[in-house]
RNA sequence: GGUGUCGUGGCCGAGGGGCUUAGGCACAGGUCUGCAAAACCUGCUACAGCGGUUCGAAUCCGCUCGACACCUCCA
């Protein structure tokens, strides 16, 4: 099937600043980088949520019938954790604080990354590639940026020539910064550098002996530089110029800077049709941060195991919450927020599980084709989830509204808003049906039905007193009986 | 200091010059029910402040105030 036809997306570029019409560079393919982690630590909360974001467009382009080649990067070469010339890098300090490898370091929390990713029902990427395991390619492009003359070798270590290449090219078109004023700007750092002008960036980093993250190069022993592998990895999978590159805000600059000066003064081409960048996620209203401790890790949001929240949420419920918010907008992620989320969350469940209930008409009061294009629109507008959700809710009211009698559904529609809804709630958004699967065993199910059954006879016999204390207890033990026109049904809070 | 994003009803969160009563949560009233819950119906009607453009602005422009991000490792 091929909806691309039909469907026309409007992606917001940060590029241009505007939402444009997506049009692929090969018709039916889209080709996708989106920056990775640095595997040092625990997967990042925030970084979750971007990764949810591009996991959301990777589902919805998918869905449309493009073929997508999705490439999202491991970071497991050792970066300086600042800019100058002189420190540790993130993964070397890890090794020694945690007394391993540096690999070792890498493995453990490259699976950690999946695990949680796995948990929240993420969809894998094409491709994984890691740093470490493109060295000759990064390799081979400092070579050719070099020839091309915007790159300097010093001391076993190779510089980006930024004044150079703003000499021909635009240096700061992606974060709208001007040269002059990074210039100004630029505070000194601390360590003496090699460097012709601060704002230059290392390609090749010569190692130190102690460095354990090392290969050998034409400028000797050395580690590539943070924003060269991406380059490398991209234009391998992708090609010199491809369709959409994502990542999170905070990479604008000067990480995707970096990655577009890199791509022209190696290809001469700029790399990337549609720039997409996903805002970040705040605790409580401020920026997560390690150092002042307003950080939760996406296990202990997962466990409840944490200072924050009342209870643990399911990823569904946490998924659903990011998917309610645009991921272009800044969201605050509170206890309050996710009880709200959760509670709207098992309203679209119990709604979903209904529609094997509902009974056919032989008209039609409502117009599905018509709200079923208004989710597609909602998407197509720079994936709107927000909208869409809004109209998912909609179509629960529908739902209960034909359960209720008080309006009516075709067999063909009511296949029509069942197919729908599966897409947009499951495949698209990724959500599962939590409801379903905790009462879906099958002794339960029938354990609770039975005493539904003997409710309903202390009722039909006017002993509300048992009535009442079958419905209580249950509802102790956290089952809720509710009580429609057509019988009994149950949820598991 | 520079760059960028943004300030929406009790809360969250879309939209974006003149019909969105967006949607969710909460709250109030009603229907249903033995009572409740659920569901349905109804109500609560906002766009930081001050100017300007316009027949008309929450939506465009300017200023003020405030928030956040980036400029330094961070998604």
């Amino acid at each position: 099937m091929q909806l691309f036809h039909d469907q026309q997306v409007k992606i917001y570029n940060s590029l241009t600043g505007k939402k444009e019409f997506f049009k692929p560079i090969n018709e039916g393919h889209v080709g996708m980088y989106v920056c990775g982690p640095t595997v040092y630590s625990n997967v990042h909360l925030g970084n979750v949520r971007t990764f949810m974001s591009f996991d959301m467009i990777f589902r919805y382009l998918k869905h449309l019938g493009y073929k997508v080649r999705y490439v999202r990067n491991i970071t497991d070469a050792g970066h300086l954790e600042n800019d100058a010339d002189a420190g540790e890098d993130k993964i070397t300090k890890k090794a020694r604080l945690e007394q391993i490898e540096p690999m070792e370091v890498v493995q453990r929390y490259t699976v950690d990354f999946h695990n949680i990713l796995n948990t929240f029902n993420f969809l894998p990427p094409s491709i994984e590639p890691t740093a470490t395991g493109h060295i000759i390619e990064q390799i081979e492009l400092i070579s050719t940026i070099i020839e091309n003359g915007f790159a300097y070798e010093v001391n076993g270590s190779v510089y980006f020539d930024v004044h150079k290449f703003n000499e021909t090219h635009e240096y700061g078109k992606l974060s709208k910064r001007k040269l002059d004023d990074l210039i100004h700007n630029t505070r000194e750092l601390d360590g003496q550098s090699d460097k012709k002008n601060p704002q230059d960036f290392a390609l090749w980093k010569k190692a130190e002996p102690q460095h354990i993250m090392r290969w050998p190069s034409p400028w000797g022993d050395g580690f590539p530089g943070w924003h060269l592998e991406c380059t490398a990895m991209s234009t391998k999978y992708l090609g010199d110029r491809f369709d959409i590159h994502g990542g999170g805000m905070d990479l604008k600059f000067p990480h995707h800077e970096c990655e577009i000066a890199q791509n022209e003064a190696a290809k001469g081409e700029s790399p990337v049709n549609y720039w997409m960048h996903a805002n970040m996620l705040e605790l409580n209203g401020q920026r997560m941060s390690k150092s002042t401790g307003n950080t939760v890790n996406p296990d202990e949001l997962l466990s409840g195991d944490n200072k924050f929240f009342s209870k643990a949420y399911a990823p569904s419920v946490i998924r659903f919450f990011i998917a309610q918010s645009s991921y272009r907008s800044v969201l605050d992620l509170t206890d309050d927020g996710l009880l709200a989320s959760e509670k709207g969350f098992f309203r679209l469940m119990d709604a979903i599980n209904q529609l094997d209930n509902l009974q056919a008409s032989k008209t039609s009061s409502i117009n599905i084709h018509t709200w079923k294009q208004l989710c597609y629109d909602a998407m197509n507008d720079d994936f709107n989830s927000p909208i869409l959700i809004a109209h998912l809710f909609e179509a629960v009211k529908y739902i209960n509204q034909v359960k209720e009698g008080v309006e009516t559904l075709t067999e063909a529609d009511l296949a029509l808003l069942k197919e729908t809804i599966n897409i947009f709630t499951f495949d698209i958004l990724g959500l599962e049906n939590v409801t379903k699967k905790e009462s879906g065993t099958d002794k339960l199910s029938a354990a609770v039905d039975i005493l539904i059954k003997l409710r309903q006879e202390a009722r039909a016999n006017k002993d509300f007193a048992l009535s009442d204390q079958i419905r209580d207890e249950l509802a102790n033990a956290g089952i809720q009986l509710k009580d429609g026109k057509d019988g009994t049904t149950f949820s598991i809070n």
